[in-house]
DNA sequence: GATATGACATGTT
DNA sequence: CAACATGCCATAT
């Protein structure tokens, strides 16, 4: 696969899959990459939502670590706003793996 | 090209 | 459970 980066196929099926994520189901950087066919690419997910407009629909908040937990430095901005969203939908203050496994989304779009 | 850097993941200590 | 080590791969310098 080289550069599919140029045309930013990867970034608009990743950000598509995203959108698909069930409210109250959650899903993590490597599943997204995975369903949306670029395994090994978590990373970039990541990369991709970090440049994301802070006002968008895409539903951000729902993809965490596989750890459970946000992948953002304590106290920041948007560390607290996942937080906030995600026991919005009803999700407890801290995931535990069995938890999170659950409330997983690993369906391919 | 070489090195460093990431909203990551997984296996060992 | 936490800290560390490896693997991963595009981007930026």
């Amino acid at each position: 696969m080289q550069s599919h980066f140029t045309e930013s196929e990867f970034r608009d099926i990743v950000l598509t899959t995203i959108s698909a994520i069930p409210e109250g189901k959650l899903s993590t950087y490597g599943a997204i990459a995975k369903a949306a066919g670029y395994p090994r690419y978590a990373r970039h997910v990541g990369q991709i939502l970090k440049n994301l407009p802070a006002h968008t629909g895409i539903p951000w908040h729902r993809v965490i670590n596989s750890k459970g937990t946000s992948s953002f430095a304590p106290g920041s901005e948007r560390h607290r706003a996942q937080i906030q969203r995600l026991t919005n939908e009803g999700h407890p203050a801290s995931l535990g793996k069995a938890h999170l496994k659950k409330l997983f989304w690993p369906e391919i779009v």
